[in-house]
DNA sequence: CGCAAAGTTGAAGAACCTCAACAGAGGTGG
DNA sequence: CCACCTCTGTTGAGGTTCTTCAACTTTGCG
């Protein structure tokens, strides 16, 4: 098991200039979990312990507001990090991360983050790189709810779903995991309602194809087309 | 002037356990310049050579849509970074940093953030927080913007830069730099129209009082009511 | 086969934006 | 020093987009 590991770890952008001594002393100390779908990895506002990477499957990090109303902050891929509160000088986790398909994380106590980022300068810095993309990914995030109208916004997410978790098929472009109405609203900021329609309407205009969590995109000219604002009609 | 500039430098949370030599040396590779009022640091766009450290005044840091649409990303503080667009790993500057207030910045080219990490992992440990709150700031404010209505949004905002650059006055908390409605509608995600008639809502309810490009806090606790939603009436 | 979860669709209403006209503040030059 | 002009802010009316409410259909699992 150890084997395999080694050779996914080794193959992530984040480890990708660190020695094979390290990254042994690294995966000596890491755990493995598996979460089915629907688990959570830790809930929001839990003491944070431990620092996560995805390895394989799929994560929707979710809040909830005092309100209880919930979104979705972000989708974790493969390879990424996440949980790693205490980085970010917290010492409780700001979100929930559910499995939204079979998935498997390494964990690793807090501790350990010290230790390698003082014998691995270069790993902080490419963990450095990974939040400040995830910083700007939350600020456009931000200029789109601003200045974009919901459909714009919606295209926009279907664009980023199919780039970050595509899968070529016969007649179109797949999003290999489960996807409701419902998360891409919470993506998005509007309600099922309208997601719905939209994608009602995508689909007889043979830009997109639905199922019950399912999404498959036809055309991605034409999404893309519409996500600039270029009132695509026909 | 150096000497001010140590111990300006000092206090600040970012260089906190840094020892002295060190400090010196990143002092004696850094430049400093003033930048006055509706000056830009720095365009979008442009290529990042260098990075950035505020140490007196006030920045509001825009980005303009493909349609010519501005908002305000954040707000930057006396002792932030910016302009690290380098360590985020992309080459041109996200954004336009525009003095708000007349103020000073400091900037040492790229090349010095490598060395600076590799003398000093503290450093980066720091910066990775810094960074790191700032996605949290990130992540709020999506939330904000996805549940909230835009008196709350509104309410919040205000809240926000009360606690970042509100100054203690007879009869309020003031926020002591040029703030105009537009300012507030962009940095919420709605228009100047909107924003006035809120203030002017509140002026009447005696919780702030608005002036030309200004804005005093009276009652704190009932904006603060107002932003978690409790409908505040009379 | 039935039930729960997911999705569809229509109608009504609200929140907010856009358009528009005006009022005051404050700097500038004659 | 006053008149003017621009920048900022105020307020009203109308319109549009999206949400909310509601009823119904479909899908897939136990």
């Amino acid at each position: 098991m150890a084997d395999i590991d080694r050779s996914l770890v080794r193959s992530l952008p984040l480890f990708a200039n660190m020695v094979d001594a390290e990254l042994d002393r690294l995966l000596a100390r890491a755990s493995m979990r598996r979460v089915t779908i629907g688990e959570a990895v830790f809930e929001q506002g839990q003491k944070a312990s431990q620092f996560y990477l995805l390895l394989h499957g799929r994560l929707k990090v979710t809040q909830v507001t005092p309100e209880g109303q919930q979104i979705i902050v972000r989708v974790v891929h493969p390879g990424d990090l996440f949980g790693f509160a205490q980085a970010l000088q917290r010492d409780d986790y700001p979100g929930t991360p559910i499995a939204a398909a079979e998935s498997v994380v390494m964990c690793w106590p807090n501790e350990v983050w010290g230790d390698i980022v003082e014998h691995n300068p270069n790993l902080a810095v490419n963990a450095m790189r990974t939040i400040g993309q995830r910083l700007q990914e939350a600020h456009t995030r931000i200029r789109e709810m601003f200045t974009e109208e919901v459909e714009r916004r919606v295209a926009h997410a279907v664009l980023r779903l199919m780039e970050q978790a595509g899968h070529r098929e016969e007649d179109g472009i797949h999003i290999d995991f489960p996807l409701s109405r419902q998360d891409v609203a919470e993506l998005t900021g509007t309600t099922l309602h309208t997601v719905s329609r939209l994608f009602s309407a995508w689909e007889s205009r043979g830009i997109v194809k639905g199922g019950r969590q399912k999404l498959l995109v036809r055309d991605k000219a034409r999404l893309e087309a519409m996500a600039e604002g270029n009132a695509a009609d026909t």
